[in-house]
DNA sequence: TGCTACTAAATTGTATGCAAAAATCAACAC
DNA sequence: GTGTTGATTTTTGCATACAATTTAGTAGCA
């Protein structure tokens, strides 16, 4: 009776190696461009060639993996045009996102955002640029998911591990860093007055902003950053 | 030298299934809810298990097949909560085509949408629903694709998908279908007149219009149609 | 040295085999 | 007639085996 096994991993292989694949893409133990040799992926792993190969399948299809006909599986890379096309995607999601909270948030889930930006907001001020990051991405998924609206997360976040493949902080000038921080204000006050026009349009200039910003990280080849993905605002 | 076989596939055994399995759902050979039984799909298909699960793991990412672990793989079925949550999504996404469209759109391209509109403008007079569905489609898809940005039409094109599982006509009332005609009208103005913020408000709107109407039809469970998936507007 | 042709090794694509889990069904008790 | 138990069949999950394709490596030759 006393099974000292998992509890009940009520998953399939192939659904944690997904799961693993993507944490490995997003950590950069793979690196855009890489190959992914299944053999050697297997050993490491433990598993069998055959639930890694429908991970891989389905990471294909996601767009972080280049299936190429017989001759394997390589990590996708970003390109600026990938960028300059993903970023408005992403922008009428969250934009979607941010009308669509303001009709649905709870008077507690404004109360939490507002002690994140607020937050986020000592983080600016003191320069520290990775907490401020950490807070703006727990901000922006607390406002989707008050959204209530699984689809439009799902495929968000989809667009999101694309971007994740450029792996560099941007470079934030001080102005844009102080724009970027203005533009929350206006985010949080938005949502305080529950008015969903307004802060969609707000969400969409910001991302379009973002957008600015990380295409010209990509230009300049921003700072490699280990083991946290992309961040930006 | 005369090699009498394929001139060359150039495509992998799995990805011709997932479009072949997406096709069988679509036109209704799979039905949502059927289970899908791998031995039966092999045999009739002429393949393995293996390239067959590989297709089946995409399909499931994709939300077009639920998979559950150890009991199979259901062909998914979309609920009215289902489609209150993906319309708004496509919503957005149409907006965002517009607007982009808008941008970008040649003049042969705005001749060849004009035609079709007003092709269809005579199919509505005549009240033929499916030739009508079917430029109503046409001009959809060419917006979309005047919009240039291959990941937005990615994305759409998966949560039309989605909606194709829900297989019946709606049955539009004569209200209705005038209505969206007019919508229509619009849409070509604007597109003539490259204005993008206005062709994406009122594509915004046709979509939550197309909502309603799907959202009826579903209740009043429409007519089912064989063979074409589901027809809107 | 540089190029091509050919061979061998490695890697991928597909099929098959086997164990585990679920579904089916029949006998039985109530 | 209803519901439960347990054996049998079916179906799924994963591993392995084999075939096909690509890659690498090497020898031959200009």
């Amino acid at each position: 009776m006393n099974e000292m096994t998992q509890p009940t991993p009520r998953t399939t292989l192939h659904e944690e190696l997904v799961g693993k694949l993507r944490e490995m893409i997003f950590s950069g133990e793979l690196r855009g461009g890489d190959r992914v040799p299944e053999q050697k992926l297997c050993d490491q792993l433990g598993v069998s060639r055959t639930p890694l190969r429908e991970a891989l399948k389905v990471l294909g299809n996601e767009g972080l993996l280049e299936l190429l006909p017989n001759r394997g599986a390589r990590v996708a890379t970003l390109s600026e045009a990938d960028i300059d096309e993903i970023f408005p995607v992403m922008g009428a999601l969250e934009a979607l996102s941010g009308e669509l909270a303001c009709a649905n948030l709870t008077d507690a889930e404004f109360a939490e955002i507002r002690a994140m930006h607020y937050q986020m907001a000592l983080h600016h001020t003191r320069g520290e640029l990775a907490p401020y990051f950490q807070l703006n991405r727990q901000i922006h998924d607390a406002i989707l998911k008050a959204a209530r609206n699984p689809t439009l997360e799902a495929q968000y976040n989809a667009l999101v591990g694309r971007i994740r493949l450029a792996r560099y902080w941007s470079n934030m000038s001080k102005e844009r860093w102080d724009q970027a921080m203005k533009e929350h204000e206006e985010i949080l006050s938005a949502l305080e007055a529950r008015d969903g026009k307004l802060l969609s349009g707000i969400l969409s200039q910001h991302l379009e902003n973002k957008r600015r910003t990380v295409r010209q990280a990509f230009r300049e080849g921003g700072t490699e950053v280990q083991g946290t993905g992309v961040a930006y605002d």
